[in-house]
DNA sequence: AATTGTTTCAAACATTCGTTTGAGAAATCG
DNA sequence: CGATTTCTCAAACGAATGTTTGAAACAATT
């Protein structure tokens, strides 16, 4: 029966008012609204109102984890263990600023979800993220402390956070900018990407 | 008649269930409940739930942006205008990390509430940060512009985009941490105003 | 002590919330 | 085609929301 509209509906207004709005502030009524689509379309092919943020979360996060994870193999493939560490930097940062590019239209108001599920901090939500994805963090991870053998472990430790802190910082901002055309915002992401990585690199690269 | 004990507990309690639950996540009866009060409490002392938000915002606020001002001025005085970027990055950080510490019990809980409302990104906020706040945060950025004068202007914009993502982050990892003593909280606010110091430090210079 | 003004309190207000229901329409399949 | 599953819809559910009310308790002033 391949997927019924009505899902992908309520996934994209989800995303739109979810980054307006946050979880609790946004109601089904609105959402379903937005949607085009019964009140109880949400229940029924969700289960939950919580089960749909999961979706919503699953849908994207999926699709970003997997081109790090990709974009990490080629470059073992390429450079051998461990990568360089620019260029495991841009394995992790650029798929992420790219998330929102894809095809569909509001997309990119994805990463202000993502933004704000950071800060909302939800004991469950962690525990989705690590069970999940956690593998692929893990091996940036010690890839990165591999290139930084002089680095104590809890100081890298901080310098990834502050990474992850900028990144979403920058995503959030970056998803809220006007929507550009398909090749425009290829460009602006590689851009951001480079003025980050640029960033970053000196960060990690400190004297302790 | 001074200031009635109840307004404070609503700002107190608002503080911890903001932090906790976000705005729209927290009720007002959890609210009045934790801080002991009657439920009418609120909207006979604040109005509305939303002025309540308002205010607990001001009241941190107000001696964060007051700390970070007389930290700048103390710079000019002692190593004239535009000041050492280490010091100015410090005169930055370090209040916003420390906005916790002070006196009473809960107050880090606020970081996490600031950090909610950076990714709420309501534009009322902005507003009224920009209002109230803006003329210092305008002063940093031309002092650290002025110790940067090879670096692009847009460049050194987004750097500092990067700057606010990982101390809002930072900010929002350290305030969910299980309460110090004083003493204890003092030391662990300077060892992560270092390290984001140091990091910050290298990304600014970094090659753009 | 009497009279103000200020603050608290329990109760109720009208809305809105997420979820459930049961009947009916649409689609799928033998 | 008929039979069966899948989906939609309007309506209602109980619970929870922010806010208002009017009387009682308290405080301050004359």
């Amino acid at each position: 029966m391949a997927e019924p509209k009505t899902k992908d509906r309520l996934l994209q207004a989800g995303e739109q008012l979810f980054a307006e709005s946050g979880f609790s502030g946004t109601s089904l009524r609105q959402l379903t609204q937005l949607a085009n689509v019964n009140l109880a379309a949400v229940n029924y092919h969700f289960g939950s109102k919580e089960n749909l943020i999961r979706e919503v979360f699953r849908r994207r996060l999926d699709g970003l984890y997997r081109q790090r994870s990709e974009a990490f193999d080629r470059l073992v493939a390429e450079h051998g263990s461990p990568p360089p560490l620019r260029a495991t930097l841009e394995a992790f940062i650029h798929p992420a600023l790219a998330v929102g590019a894809k095809g569909d239209s509001n997309g990119n108001s994805f990463v202000r979800v993502l933004a704000r599920a950071f800060v909302e901090y939800r004991e469950e939500l962690r525990q989705f993220l690590s069970e999940n994805y956690g593998e692929v963090n893990r091996r940036f991870f010690h890839a990165m402390a591999a290139q930084l053998p002089k680095l104590p472990a809890d100081v890298l430790h901080s310098r990834i956070d502050f990474l992850i802190g900028s990144l979403t910082y920058a995503m959030a901002d970056f998803g809220s900018r006007t929507p550009l055309s398909s090749e425009e915002h290829e460009k602006a992401v590689a851009k951001q990407a480079k003025l980050l990585v640029d960033y970053t690199l000196a960060g990690l690269n400190a004297p302790p």
